[in-house]
DNA sequence: AACTGGGGCAACCGCATTATC
DNA sequence: CGATAATGCGGTTGCCCCAGT
C-alpha cells in the first residue's frame, strides 16, 4: 500500500495488488483527522505521518530540499503538504482572518491572499469534494440564469462548494457544450436549451435516481433504512414538485432553490447533503442532452 | 512505448469593495 | 474624511493527468 499525491494535498492510498486497484482519495484534512485520532501504531497509518510530512506536491521534493533565494522570499505555485499543515495548525489555534498577519505569524512565505485562497478553496474542513451532483447542476444552471457569473453568490446556495469550483464547472462543462452547439453561452438559444431541455432532463434524472434508490433499498436494506429512504424520496419529491418536467420553469426551480438551500439555512443544508448526492460522472452530466 | 492534445482544476492576477487608522 | 490595508470576487493561466494515436 502506498501514497500517491495527485494534487498537493489530495492523497491516494493505493494497493500494490493490481487486482485490488482501488485508489482511495483522502484530502489532507481527512488524513490529519485520521492520524490525530488513530493510535500511533495503527497499521494503516503506521509510517504515514513521516510520509505526509516529507512529501511535496509531486512526491519528488522533500522538505529538506534547500529553497532557492526567490522561494525564500515569497513562494508561489502549488502548496506543499508542509505549508498546508502549517496553515491548518495555525488556523486551528488562532482562527482565520487577518490573512497577511497570519501568513507572517505562521511563518508561511506566502501572501495573505494566497493563504486565504488555499484555506477557503481547499483546506477548510467543510469543503465538499467530488463530482457535482445532478441536484447541484440543476442549481447552478438555474442560479446562473438568474445572476450570471456571480460565482460567490451561487456558491452560497451550494453548501461546501466553492465559487472557484462552480466557476470551473461552468467553464469546463457548460461552456464546452455551448461551443459544441456553436452558440454563445449568453445567447438566447443557449439559455433556452438549458431551460427547456437540460434542466427538465436533470429533474427527470434526479427523480429516476431517487426511485432507483428506493427499489434498491427495498431489496437490500433493513426495514428501518427503507423507512428513512422513503422519507428521503418523499422529501425530494416535495422539493421537486413532482410535476411534468417539461412544464418546469425558472420559477419552479427557483422556489426549490430558495426553499432548500439558502445561505441562512446552509448549516442544516450541509448536514443533509447525504440526501443531496445524486452523483454523476464528470463525463455524463450534459453530454447526452444537446444531441437530443 | 512514446508522443500529443484536451480536460480538469488549483492558483494567480487585477480590480472593486470594505475595514481600519 | 482621506489614505492605506485587507479582503472579496471574477477572469485567466499554467500544469498535471490521461485517453487517443
Amino acid at each position: 500500500m502506498y501514497l500517491k499525491a495527485r494534487t498537493p494535498t489530495l492523497l491516494y492510498l493505493t494497493c500494490n495488488n493490481p487486482t485490488q486497484h482501488n485508489t482511495t482519495p483522502f484530502s489532507l484534512p481527512t488524513y490529519l483527522n485520521l492520524i490525530h485520532t488513530s493510535s500511533p501504531n495503527t497499521p494503516l497509518f503506521f509510517g504515514l505521518r513521516e510520509v505526509v510530512s516529507s512529501m511535496d506536491e509531486k512526491g519528488r521534493r522533500t522538505t529538506n530540499t534547500l529553497l532557492s533565494e526567490d522561494e525564500m522570499d515569497l513562494r508561489r505555485g502549488p502548496w506543499t503538504v508542509d505549508e498546508d499543515l502549517t496553515l491548518i495548525n495555525y488556523i486551528a489555534t488562532h482562527g482565520e482572518g487577518r490573512w497577511n498577519t497570519l501568513a507572517l505569524s505562521a511563518g508561511l512565505k506566502r501572501t495573505g491572499k494566497s493563504c486565504r485562497l488555499r484555506w477557503l478553496n481547499y483546506l477548510r474542513p467543510d469543503v465538499r469534494r467530488g463530482n457535482i451532483t445532478l441536484e447541484e447542476q440543476l442549481l447552478i444552471l438555474e442560479l446562473h440564469s438568474r445572476w450570471g457569473n456571480r460565482w460567490s453568490k451561487i456558491a452560497q446556495y451550494l453548501p461546501g462548494r466553492t465559487d472557484n469550483e462552480i466557476k470551473n464547472y461552468w467553464r469546463t462543462r457548460v461552456q464546452k457544450h455551448a461551443k459544441q452547439l456553436k452558440c454563445d453561452v449568453n445567447s438566447k438559444q443557449f439559455k433556452d436549451t438549458m431551460r427547456y431541455l437540460w434542466m427538465p432532463r436533470l429533474v427527470e434524472r434526479i427523480q429516476a435516481a431517487a426511485t432507483a434508490s428506493v427499489t434498491t433499498n427495498k431489496a437490500y436494506t433493513s426495514e428501518n433504512n427503507l423507512k428513512n429512504n422513503e422519507i428521503e424520496v418523499h422529501n425530494l419529491k416535495d422539493k421537486m414538485g413532482l410535476i411534468d418536467p417539461s412544464a418546469m420553469n425558472s420559477d419552479f426551480v427557483g422556489s426549490y432553490v430558495m426553499q432548500s438551500h439558502t445561505p441562512e439555512n446552509s448549516s442544516t443544508a450541509l448536514s443533509s447533503s447525504d440526501s443531496f448526492g445524486t452523483q454523476v460522472s464528470t463525463k455524463s452530466d450534459l453530454t447526452d442532452y444537446y444531441s437530443v
